[in-house]
DNA sequence: AAATCATTGTGTAAAAATAACACTTTACAA
DNA sequence: TTGTAAAGTGTTATTTTTACACAATGATTT
């Protein structure tokens, strides 16, 4: 690829020399296992939880772990997340993007595993826990310790993300029910961001968005004055594309 | 992995079940060839540049490219990206950060190659084109067409995270030198955002973050009078930890 | 030396967004 | 019926953002 380079080969760029059989040069390349990680986050009782699974790995016994699998011959990784979430959870259509990278080569016990991190959003009510899957539990995000491999550091990493790109994209409803109250709204907001919000403001601050459909109906099994209960309009916001623009650090 | 898994091998993970040889289970992965790519901006003649060379494919005979390489066994992703600046601008200490990776199965000719993509800034009057990468080019970013791989891709992504990213955080001013006058800070972020900006209020803005520090010089070689010279103080940037709420889709 | 030119540097007022703050209403439970 | 817990609602002060115009400066030209 450069003049001095050690590991230059006949396939190697060179100024002047084009290669012909790119599958000849791509074979000259080193490989690396590569895996994906999901960072799951659910919201259950005013609290962010993230779903792990106890590790597989005798040396990681009574570690915690995030879900996660080898990508496949010729996958896309995107793939191999979705796939890991159905394993896992069941569910379709499930939020989900791609966070970071990480590439440590001491990161994984058993020689250079590379992973790409990915941050899916679920409603925790829609996703039984199989029973076969009794290691597979939800940790709220505070009390989260032990963590096997790296996976502390690409929790941190996507609570991170999440923190910020809630405040920026309206994905914080994929972790509520399709209709839900403000008051869950603003406890959602409050436990990610991990701050006190003043209601009214809150409220005056969605309103005024003017993407809440009011479904007309109400909270139920409340023991006080039930709710109304809204929906995020999806579509309007599609079509309703922002304007970004302020500085500021 | 999971119970279904038609790929499942005697060290995939089971219910109840340790895996003890963890260097046998990473060897059951597939592999694949990983490279960086560096999407190289530079700021001149108030435009913004990217660094491109000639593909050294044959299919892409009359393309440009990314800068890039393979990753090497056991190399961190960033030092690889590193490596590959230094190797093609000779500067060190360059801006530089992950921004996603790419993994179509199709994206490079020769068979699957999965990217990981990374946005560096420089000085561009910092970097002396060699003479011997004549097929080196700074490319203005508005006139780009004709990329090799799925590089223009790349280049989108990269470009749209610099422009969000460049809103929130400091890392214009790897694109100036060290002094530079309001007016070349604004050009900078009139040409990155693409808009057009009031210039009383972006000296207010500015002022108002109280980085900016008084160099006491001038300007020289304009034909005009000359602005003033500001450093951005990053030191003060670093020990300011800005709290960031404010929900805003 | 004077005039011209191009750009720097500066302030204010209106508008919009945000933050602070308290009382009445409602449904359920006792 | 009363008590309780949370829903729902509006105003004011503060801060931030926007819009906008003219005098000062240094270099260049005449």
């Amino acid at each position: 690829m450069k003049k001095d380079d050690p590991v230059m080969n006949e396939n190697s760029q060179m100024t002047g020399s084009l290669i012909s059989d790119a599958r000849k040069l791509v074979q000259s390349y080193p490989r690396v296992p590569i895996t994906v990680d999901c960072v799951i986050f659910g919201f259950d009782e005013n609290e962010l939880k993230i779903l792990l699974i106890r590790s597989d790995l005798e040396m990681f016994r009574d570690k915690w772990s995030l879900l996660g699998d080898f990508a496949g011959d010729n996958e896309l990784l995107d793939d191999a997340a979705y796939r890991v979430l159905k394993e896992r959870t069941g569910m379709d259509d499930v939020y989900l993007e791609q966070v970071k990278t990480f590439s440590r080569p001491d990161r994984h016990p058993g020689g250079r595993v590379l992973t790409v991190a990915y941050c899916s959003l679920l409603n925790i009510e829609h996703h039984q826990l199989k029973k076969m899957d009794n290691e597979l539990h939800w940790h709220s995000v505070k009390n989260i310790t032990d963590m096997a491999f790296d996976h502390q550091e690409i929790m941190d990493a996507c609570y991170a993300w999440l923190q910020k790109r809630i405040q920026e994209h309206p994905l914080g409803f994929n972790l509520l029910p399709e209709k839900f109250s403000l008051r869950e709204l603003q406890n959602l907001y409050e436990a990610i961001l991990d701050i006190k919000m003043d209601r009214r403001n809150f409220r005056k601050k969605f309103f005024a968005m003017d993407f809440l459909i009011d479904t007309g109906e109400y909270e139920d099994d409340v023991p006080h004055r039930p709710g109304k209960l809204y929906q995020f309009d999806f579509p309007k916001y599609s079509q309703t594309k922002k304007k970004w623009s302020g500085i500021d650090f």
